[in-house]
RNA sequence: GGGGCCGUGGGGUAGCCUGGUCAUCCUCGUGGCUUCGGGAGUCAUGGACCCCGGUUCAAAUCCGGGCGGCCCCA
C-alpha cells in the first residue's frame, strides 16, 4: 500500500478523505463546525464504545450536565478563566432581553461540575466519586480551524471528574486514568508518547498535566488525551468539602481527563493510506464488506450464497454491496471508506466452496474455505488490527530521536520533523528559551532518567524532555 | 499577531486581466438497453456564477463590505 500522498501532501489528504470517505461534510456556512455524515458518526459511536466500557468496567458513572454556564460560576477559578477568556463564546440575549447574568457556553465543564460536587459531597463514604459525561463544547478558535483536529464546536468531548478523600487517591486515580487510555488506545491501534506538560503549559487550575500525544504524517504531534490532577485548587474555589475520619471539614481532592474529537482524526490518518482510510475492525461500522460477483445466468445463485454466509457472519459488522455497479468501482469505494475486509463471492467461488478475501491494510488477496468461515474472518480481523498497531507504532518509532544537544535536534525537527528527546535542567526560562530557538514546543517530561547535561543551557539536567512541532 | 491566494451545477474546473452569443470540460444524479473477478459502454435527460451594496445601457467578470475556504511567515 503506498502513502505517498498521505506521507508528503497531509493536508490535502486529509481534507480530501473525510469528506470522500464521508466522515464529515465540510460544507456546513459557519466556520469551524461541521456535520456528522451517517457513516462517520457510526465510527464515532464504535469509538464511544470502547472508551465507555472502559470507564465503566472502573467505576465511572455517565452524567449529563448542562451547556451553559452562568459567568459568575465560570469566573471564580482564577487560572482556569484566565486560561479560557480569549475563547469563549457568550450567550448575552434571551429573545431581545439582554440577560442579568451572562451564560458561557462550556469551553469544558469543570465549572458546570463543581457547584454541584459541592452538593452532592458530604462524608468520606461519598467517594471517591467518579463520572464521566460526553458532550460538545465550544471555542472561539481564531486561527485555522480543521475538521477533528481544531474545531469550534468540538463535537466529542468525553470529560471524566473524579473527587477523592485524599492526594493519594488522587494520585491513584491519575494512574488509573492513564491506564485506562493506554488500553483505549490500543484497541484503536493508535500509538502514543506520554508527557508530564511543562508547569507553563498545564490545563489552568490544575497542579499537573499528563498528556498523549501521537504523530502525524507530516512529523507534528497532536494532542489526543490529557489526564489532570486538580489537587485542592477547584475544592478550595467552589467550596467542595467533605467531613473526614477525624470529624474534620476537609477539601476534596480532584482529577479530570478528557480526549475528544481528535482521537477519530487520528484514527483515521495514522492507518490512512493512499487509497484512504483502513480502520482497526473494533471501529469500523463495516467490518467485512460483502461483493457479489455476478456473471450472466449465475446471479440468483450468487445471490443465494451471498444470503447464507451473511447469515453465518452474524454478530460481525457485515454489509453486503448489492448496488448495480462494477465490482472494480464498489472495491475502489470500500476501500476509501476503510471497511477492513472485503469478501468477494463469485461462481468460482461458489464451485471451489470457499470465499476470497482481500485485506485492505496490505492488499494481500487470498481465500478462505466456506466451512468454519466465521471463525475464519475473525482470526483475519484480529490479524489485521496486530499489525495496523504494529505498523503505526512502527511508524512513530522510526521518528522518535534522542540528541545531546540543540545542533543535533535542530536539523531533525525542521527537515524531517518528529519527536525529540533531549536532556533538560528544569528551569522554565531555558525552556521557554529552548522552544523559541528551535520553533518547537516542549512536549514534557518523560519517565526516563537524563545521563548528560541539559541541552538548553548546560546546567545539570533533571529530566528528559520530549519535543515537536504540534498541532 | 502579520502577509498572500481563492469562492462558477453535488464534487473538480474553463471563462475574469480586456464587462456584451444559449457559461466550458470532466465527474455526478435520473430513466433505458447492455454488462459484471479492479473505476464498462451507449442513448436520453437534470443541475452552477457565495451574500449585500456600488459603477454601467449591460456584471461571473470592475469597486467596497460581509461570510466561507486554502497557504505562508512569526
Amino acid at each position: 500500500m503506498t502513502r505517498e500522498r498521505w506521507r508528503s501532501s497531509f493536508s490535502e489528504w486529509y481534507n480530501e478523505v473525510i469528506e470522500r470517505a464521508q466522515i464529515l461534510d465540510v460544507r456546513y456556512p459557519v466556520k469551524g463546525l461541521y456535520v456528522w455524515f451517517p457513516y462517520g458518526f457510526q465510527v464515532r459511536k464504535h469509538v464511544l464504545g470502547v472508551i465507555r466500557r472502559l470507564l465503566e468496567e472502573k467505576g465511572h458513572q455517565e452524567t449529563l450536565f448542562p451547556l451553559l454556564i452562568p459567568e459568575d460560576e465560570f469566573a471564580k477559578e482564577a487560572q482556569h478563566i484566565k486560561g479560557f477568556e480569549d475563547e469563549v463564546y457568550w450567550v448575552t440575549h434571551g429573545g431581545l432581553e439582554p440577560l442579568n447574568v451572562k451564560l458561557a457556553l462550556r469551553p469544558t465543564s469543570e465549572t458546570a461540575i463543581y457547584p454541584m460536587f459541592k452538593v452532592w459531597i458530604r462524608s468520606h463514604s461519598d467517594m471517591p466519586l467518579k463520572i464521566y459525561q460526553v458532550v460538545n463544547t465550544f471555542r472561539y478558535e481564531t486561527k485555522h480551524t480543521r475538521p477533528l483536529i481544531r474545531l469550534r464546536e468540538i463535537t466529542t468531548f468525553k470529560e471524566a471528574h473524579t473527587a477523592h478523600a485524599s492526594w493519594e487517591d488522587a494520585e491513584g486515580q491519575v494512574r488509573e486514568a492513564v491506564g485506562i487510555y493506554k488500553a483505549f488506545f490500543d484497541a484503536l491501534c493508535i500509538p502514543y508518547t506520554v508527557s508530564r506538560r511543562p508547569p507553563w503549559d498545564k490545563f489552568p487550575g490544575a497542579e499537573y498535566t499528563t498528556a498523549f500525544d501521537t504523530l502525524f504524517p507530516e512529523g507534528r504531534t497532536l494532542q489526543i488525551g490529557t489526564v489532570h490532577n486538580l489537587g485542592q485548587n477547584f475544592a478550595r474555589t467552589f467550596g467542595i468539602t467533605f467531613e473526614n475520619l477525624k470529624g474534620e471539614q476537609e477539601h476534596v481532592y480532584q482529577t479530570c481527563y478528557g480526549i475528544s474529537d481528535r482521537v477519530i482524526a487520528s484514527l483515521l490518518v495514522v492507518h490512512g493510506d493512499d487509497k484512504g482510510l483502513c480502520l482497526p475492525p473494533v471501529a469500523a461500522p463495516i467490518q467485512a464488506v460483502i461483493i457479489p460477483i455476478w456473471f450472466k445466468g449465475k446471479g440468483d445463485e450468487v445471490n443465494q450464497e451471498v444470503a447464507r454466509l451473511k447469515d453465518e457472519l452474524a454478530g460481525l459488522r457485515i454489509h453486503v454491496d448489492g448496488r448495480e455497479l462494477r465490482p472494480g468501482n464498489k472495491f475502489y469505494d470500500w476501500e476509501l471508506k476503510g471497511v477492513p475486509l472485503r469478501i468477494e463471492v463469485g461462481p468460482k467461488d461458489i464451485a471451489a466452496g470457499q470465499v476470497t478475501v482481500v485485506r485492505r491494510d496490505t492488499g494481500e488477496k487470498g481465500a478462505l474455505p466456506r466451512a468454519g468461515i466465521k471463525e475464519g474472518i475473525e482470526r483475519l480481523l484480529d490479524d489485521i488490527a496486530t499489525s495496523l498497531r504494529e505498523r503505526a507504532w512502527k511508524e512513530m518509532e522510526s521518528r522518535i530521536a534522542k540528541c545531546a544537544n540543540l545542533d543535533e535536534a535542530a536539523p531533525i525537527l525542521k527537515e524531517r520533523g518528529g519527536i525529540v528527546r533531549v536532556d533538560w535542567c528544569g528551569d522554565e526560562a531555558c525552556g521557554k528559551a529552548l522552544e523559541e530557538r528551535l520553533d518547537t514546543d516542549i512536549l514534557g517530561t518523560i519517565e526516563e532518567q537524563p545521563k548528560g547535561l541539559c541541552a538548553g543551557c548546560g546546567h545539570e539536567a533533571k529530566h528528559v524532555i520530549q519535543l515537536a512541532r504540534t498541532f
